[in-house]
DNA sequence: CGTACCCGAGCAAGCGATTGGCCGGGTAGG
DNA sequence: CCTACCCGGCCAATCGCTTGCTCGGGTACG
């Protein structure tokens, strides 16, 4: 059990099963879909899969350390030699907004599956990674509080909290019904939502 | 297999196993739950569960339609002999925040399991109710667009589709970790939010 | 007696995972 | 050029287990 296995051979077949498995993932999340339904994606038997995987899990463990590299990455970027918190927000915002459009079954995974990765201690680094997220935040809005430009009254934890999961919204919209918002809409939208509100001045 | 089945004796007993049904599919979904389970948490084999209910879907059934119920009925008081649209919305905001507390299963199996559900003939209704939720919002949204209270570039359907999900958002929170908020702390934070933004006037 | 409830045992279907072997395209040695 | 070998990719079959659900029979209460 505890013997090595084979690694992750980085061939072109694999990356391309990681990526149909990432959209099932995407529309039914991780425990929904089945080691078959992604063999059927891509037109060979189930069994097949473990030439390339050793696990279903392991498919999963590759999508989420590759969409949380990804977010802490732009999140290091978005606040680097940034001095105004509004525009380190608006960065963050829009950093975040494209790392979610690039890992859509990375997300849905999270909000779907949540408790049953982080039980588990493959996926340690999940917890670490979000609290790096949630840090970063936080000391944006404090700042902003400081220096005036946001209200005193915030509550930058419950704030970050709603913001959070309101820039995971968009993402499931994707490929929702009927008329929808270009990626640069929304994002507008949120921000102007953010900082200003809907009452008019 | 077209045979009228058991309609639905509404005993105490019933209720309560709903009850118990309701909890596990707050915390893992609804078709992660296992009929198993939730036998488990009740005390009894899993095949007793089939005394009181023809299938694992009518539970389910059953609290989605007693949600929209609860919502809709919500709404349509909320804005019943209401001029003002902030005032309106208002109660709306409020009158989703305590339905949702009421409903937390309902909500988690919509958002885990909504393709799973709207899919299925039985559960039309599901897109009947949010069609009428979305008109009672955008109706609200363009009245204070015209009578000014609301910015005038301000897109209702986008904002309806942010603050519908935005306002599902504080329910998973209620058994997460460490200090929490209270109801009326959350909404005060969304309604302010709502309306001004953060920055400071 | 009847009704409500539940047990115990089990079913078919589907699940993730494993295994041994087949196949075709290199590559190397002669 | 031919032969021997390897190796990535896949199939076929199967394992042990879990899923939702069924059903005949039992028990306790009124």
């Amino acid at each position: 059990m505890t013997t090595t296995k084979k690694a992750a051979p980085p061939s072109e077949r694999r990356a391309h099963l990681i990526r149909l498995a990432a959209d099932l993932f995407a529309e039914k999340g991780f425990r929904a879909t089945t080691v078959r339904e992604i063999a059927d994606a891509a037109g060979i038997l189930s069994g097949s899969l473990y030439h390339h995987f050793d696990s279903k899990e392991s498919i999963g463990d590759e999508i989420l350390r590759g969409f949380l590299d990804d977010v802490l990455d732009g999140y290091r970027r978005a606040v680097a030699d940034v001095d105004d918190p509004r525009v380190a927000i608006e960065r963050m915002v829009r950093s975040s907004t494209a790392a979610l459009s690039r890992h859509r079954a990375a997300l849905t995974m999270l909000q779907n599956d949540w408790a049953y990765f982080s039980a588990q201690d493959r996926f340690a680094y999940l917890r670490t990674a979000m609290k790096e997220i949630e840090q970063t935040w936080i000391d944006q809005l404090e700042r902003g509080k400081q220096d005036g430009q946001f209200r005193a009254d915030l509550d930058a934890r419950l704030i970050y909290r709603l913001l959070r999961d309101i820039l995971w919204i968009p993402t499931s919209w994707k490929q929702a019904q009927g008329k929808s918002w270009t990626t640069d809409e929304v994002v507008d939208g949120l921000l102007r939502l953010l900082f200003d509100g809907v009452v008019a001045r």
